[in-house]
Parts: structure tokens; C-alpha cells; sequence
DNA sequence: CTGAAAGCGCTTACAG
DNA sequence: CTGAAAGCGCTTACAG
């Protein structure tokens, strides 16, 4: 019995076919130059890489070519946290799917400490193209990648490198304006809406469509946008501001769910209860789908974000099946929920 | 401002430091081959290559050597999937760790309907090897990539070709004597073991653990394990097997979980309350953690099968790093859980 | 209509 | 001590 046998390759299927390598390597790649062979030339080929059991090297395949029918999903973080509320996942999950049904696999480029950013980074040449997930943009090693015209797509608006950056987000927009309009709706004319302190696309696309709203109704905008981490969200805070007339609040979704969980306990602790007292409403879903009420707000399609993302570095790959526009936003559909009550005349 | 500017490659240092092409090489791969450079060549490839900002394309690496820092994950099945209770999830978490600590890049062959499977796993060949996840094995493939030496690691024990497959899996067979054993401990004499139809060394483990503590302990063998895919475990057969003086059910645990709801369900219309009336153990944990009492059972450490599975692979690649055993079981630690009581004498 | 050549970016013997 | 050559398994112009 021989060890390490070797696994065909074409200079084999070129010996038993009796063509050269390069003819086989013509024939099994389909011909896409438009070379004229013979069919019977074309069916021993075929026949004799049949025999053989011949499956193509993708390593060189990649290298001789450009394409390798991989595309790349980079992290900054671990792609499967264990303790966290996982917003990863159903983006993968749609990554997955998409990626699967287009006949890719997929090379994770996950948070390895080892080497620096710009060495990780590089190393997503192995893969055809790459998506990116997290709201870190290291803007050297990403703009050399755009740079030098390898197809990236980010999942998530991103407004670095002069907005060049293709992306798949969701339309905080327009569904943070239709959350606020839907409590003027209900009657409320005095909202606070509770946003993470730093700065993120994300975070401002929802600022701006509560503000917009707010503004379209013609409510107070004084006030009505409140930066906080949730350390000083305290039961006497929001007594303070029922007692100044506030009847909803609109909370920020993020990863953590600080600010969330902070005001769930602070409402808590002041004896406030939703939506009797006060409306609530999350610019998302509230992490973890904390037990209770459904929370009033809209879904972030995640696993569709997965899904275009894929299809968005598909056509940068292959232009010829359009050239689509390399920023999507996608409808984040509303959630009714169960805490917003009408605000009485 | 010019459009793909190239990235640069080794060719370029050797240009800019002075040297051979292949010099470059050699110094940028820590001279394992031993050549004599004097260090002042060292020391300016080293910085001709900071400065151009080089970092190796791992195709070229990857074809010219063997090494690319690249482990393969094939699952024959979607790797997130969106509505099975997942157990894929801890697994990959925990490879994922421990890929990273080792500085290896993950490749994903998720389960593409696309080519055949001979030729997906063939595409393995681009990582520098592979964790296999699913009890399926395709002897013809996966033996044609054993024989050529490529490392491979599955997770789950088994068996085909001859046992000649590494792998990492749960030791079972003890951990299911080590529940039998509670159960008799408690004064049980009377069970009945239910496993689903499928043939798979995970179920055939568990069943051999029962049978052997059973017999060990002096209990009849005769129908104490029962085939089922759930849909005859009815109200009826259940109470009868308790008038039969049946005291204790244990239940198999599979991905589908099939067996044990429709224990649950018979359970409940026949009105038998556990533990009072039976004692229930499942050998595993019962997929989607379903609310009310903790099931009594042991806890199959998928994470840490991940992680180890993952450290297999490295010793596989490196041999240097020792020859470990190529069959690994792992200690699945028992759960305590409310479902198992006394009989009263 | 088909073959021989060059090249993708590396590593690893092998000459000097 | 260092360079030139061959080769990994492919693809893609380019000759005939």
C-alpha cells in the first residue's frame, strides 16, 4: 500500500488523453476563452479526468487566475461570542445562505491578536472579495484594499474614505422617523430619546430620523436628544422628566443594551410602569428578548443584511451582472409592540 | 491617483534591499533551512519589506510550501442554521478560540448543494487542514484524503476506515453508566432506555454505557432499550410500561430532539408527573433548554471538543509538537438536574 | 484547430 | 555567505 498517493493533476489527464496540459486545462475550464478544440479532443479530456478522479488545485487556481469562488468574512471581533448577546449570528446565518446558494465558500477572517490589523487585513486577498462586520474601520489597510481594486463590502453604513467604502445597512433613517411618528400618532407632543455616547453611523442615522420626525411634527427638539451611558439614568431622572411632562421614551439599541437595561431598571425603580405612566419604544430590538411585553420599535433585518452583502460583493466580482449601487440601505420593518399607549386628551 | 496600484510583493524588496528575490524569501521566512546571511542583509531586506509595507500572499505561500496558517471547518450541513435548536454553535465558538490563539484563519466549507461532495472536500486542500462537523463520512472522499496525508480532524467518534480517522468526541459510554448508575443509586431497577432507529457511534456509546451499568448493577437487559422516532410513544404505552413497574425513563439525545419531546408530550397526556410518578434523565442536554425543571443528564462539552479538536489539527501539522493520541474522548460532566427521585422502598 | 511558453508569488534544493 | 534555477498546479495570451 502506497502512502501520500498523489492526487491527479492535469498534466496526468494530458498524458492519458494524449493533449498538453494546457488543452485539458482549456477544456475543463469550459472554454470561457472561446479557443476552438475538437469535440472528440474535448471528450477525452473529459473522460480521462473523469478516470482519474481529477478535482482541480483552488490554491493554484487562485493564483494562476483571479478567482477562487471564496469570499472572505472579516471580524474584529470573535464571529461567535459566547457571553454576548449574539447579533452576529443571523448575519452569518444569511451570509451562509446567500454565499451557498452561489456555490462560494466562505474564509473567516476572525479577531486573531497575532498579527497586526493591516497584516489580518491583507491576508483577505486569499478570498475573492470580503465582507467586513464591525464599526471599526482601520483606513489605511482598508483603503489599501479599495485602492489596489479588491472588492470589498462592509455590512452597515460606513461614511470613512470619502464614503467609498461599499456597504449593506439598514435604514435607521427612516425607520427611527416612523417610530417617533408613530407616538406623535398616538398623541405624544414630549419624548427624550436616549443615545450611547459615541459616535457610529448607526447611532446618528437614528438620531436624525428622531430628530427629523420630531421636527416634522413640530415638537421641542430642545431636550429631546439625551447622550448617556446609562450610569446616570436613575430612578430620579425619569421622575424628573414624567414630572416635566415626558410621556415616551425612545431608546437607542446597541450591542450591549446598556442604555436599554438601564432604563428598564430605572422605570423599575421608580415605580414608572410602561405604557401606562410612559411610552417606550427601542430604535431596534431590545438584546437578549427580555421577557415581558413585546418593546415597540422595528427589526434590523439581519440575516437579509447577510444575505444582500453577498450579493452586493457578488456583482462588484462580477460586474457584468450589473453594477449596482455599492451602498444599500435596507427597510428595517416596524414592530407594534405593546408600549405605546395613547396619551390621553 | 492611480487606480490598482499593486501591492507589493517580494520581488520588490529584493529590488529595493539589493538582493536576490530568493535571499528575500529566505530571510522573511525565518531561515529555517539554515542558510548562512550575514546580518546586515538581514537587517535590510527586514526593513525593506517594513517599509513597503509587505505581507505575504498566502496563495503563492500556500502552493509553493505547505503552510498557510489556514484551518479548514466542512460541515455537510449549513454551519448556522436558522431554526434547528444549534449545536453547531459552541463547537465553532470553540474553535474559533483556539484558531485564534494558535493564529490560524478559519475556512468555512459550509454545506453547498453546488458540486459533489468528492469535489467540496477535495477543496479542503486549501486550508493546511480540516475539522469535519456531521456524522457523515464519504469513505471514498475522505479516505482519498487521508491516504495522501492531508490532516484531518472529525469531531464525533468514528469509525469508518477502518477506525484510521482522528478524532475528538464525548466519551459517552461512561457518562451514560455514570446517569444508569445515579438512577440505581436511587433505588431504580425497573427503565427503559429510548434511542432513535439511526445507527451512529454517539448513539451506539450511549447505549452500550446503559446496557453495561445495567447489567453491572443487576438489572434485567431484557427490553430495557427501546428504538423510537418518537411517533409510537404514546399516552397509552407509557402508562403502561408504568403499571408494567417501570420507574425511570432515560432518553437519548440527538440534534432534533424528536425522542424527547415526544417523551415530554406522552408524559403529560398520560397525566405521570415527573419526578414524582417517574424519574426522567436525558443523555445529554435537552436541545432549547425547555423551561420547567432541570433535566437530570450529563453536559456534552461541545466547546471544548472545538478547542480540542482544534489542538489535534495543530499537532497533526506540526508533529514536532509531539505525537498525541489521534482519538480523543472527552469527560462529559454529569448534571445533577431535579428529574431523578428516590423510590420508596 | 492545438501546443508551447510565460507567468501568478512564493519555497527549496543546488550552484558558486 | 549569496544568487540563479526549478518547481508548486494552474490560466491566459500567443504561436503555429
Amino acid at each position: 500500500m502506497s502512502r501520500a498517493r498523489r492526487t491527479p493533476r492535469q498534466a496526468d489527464i494530458a498524458r492519458v488523453a494524449g493533449v498538453s496540459q494546457a488543452t485539458v486545462s482549456v477544456v475543463l475550464g469550459g472554454n470561457r476563452t472561446g479557443v476552438r478544440l475538437s469535440e472528440r479532443t474535448r471528450l477525452r479530456v473529459l473522460e480521462a479526468a473523469e478516470r482519474l478522479g481529477y478535482v482541480p488545485d483552488p490554491v493554484a487556481t487562485r493564483l494562476a487566475s483571479a478567482r477562487n469562488n471564496l469570499l472572505g468574512v472579516y471580524t474584529f471581533t470573535p464571529a461567535f461570542p459566547i457571553d454576548v448577546a449574539d447579533s452576529y449570528y443571523p448575519i452569518l446565518a444569511g451570509i451562509e445562505a446567500e454565499a451557498a446558494a452561489l456555490g462560494q465558500d466562505l474564509i473567516m477572517f476572525t479577531g486573531s491578536s497575532a498579527a497586526g490589523d493591516h497584516t489580518r487585513i491583507r491576508r483577505t486577498r486569499l478570498a475573492d472579495g470580503c465582507l467586513f462586520l464591525g464599526r471599526h474601520v482601520p483606513v489605511d489597510a482598508v483603503g489599501e484594499l479599495l485602492a489596489s481594486g479588491f472588492p470589498i463590502v462592509y455590512i452597515g453604513r460606513r461614511t470613512e474614505l470619502d464614503g467609498t467604502i461599499p456597504y449593506v445597512g439598514g435604514d435607521y433613517v427612516s425607520a427611527s422617523a416612523e417610530v417617533v411618528a408613530r407616538l406623535v400618532g398616538a398623541g405624544h407632543r414630549h419624548l427624550r430619546y436616549l443615545r450611547e455616547p459615541d459616535e457610529a453611523p448607526s447611532s446618528d442615522d437614528r438620531e436624525r430620523g428622531v430628530r427629523t420626525a420630531a421636527a416634522d411634527a413640530g415638537l421641542p427638539v430642545d431636550g429631546l436628544v439625551v447622550r448617556t451611558d446609562g450610569s446616570d439614568l436613575t430612578a430620579a431622572t425619569l421622575a424628573a422628566w414624567r414630572a416635566d411632562g415626558v410621556t415616551a421614551l425612545v431608546v437607542e439599541e446597541t450591542d450591549t443594551g446598556a442604555v436599554f437595561h438601564a432604563t428598564q431598571r430605572a422605570l423599575r425603580a421608580a415605580g414608572i410602569s410602561v405604557p401606562d405612566d410612559v411610552s417606550l419604544a427601542v430604535l431596534g430590538r431590545p438584546p437578549g428578548d427580555p421577557p415581558g411585553p413585546e418593546i415597540s420599535g422595528f427589526e434590523v433585518p439581519r440575516r437579509e443584511m447577510g444575505r444582500a452583502a453577498v450579493r452586493l460583493l457578488a456583482s462588484l466580482l462580477d460586474p457584468g451582472l450589473g453594477d449596482p449601487a455599492a451602498h444599500r440601505l435596507l427597510t428595517c420593518p416596524p414592530v407594534a409592540g405593546e408600549t405605546i399607549s395613547a396619551v390621553r386628551p
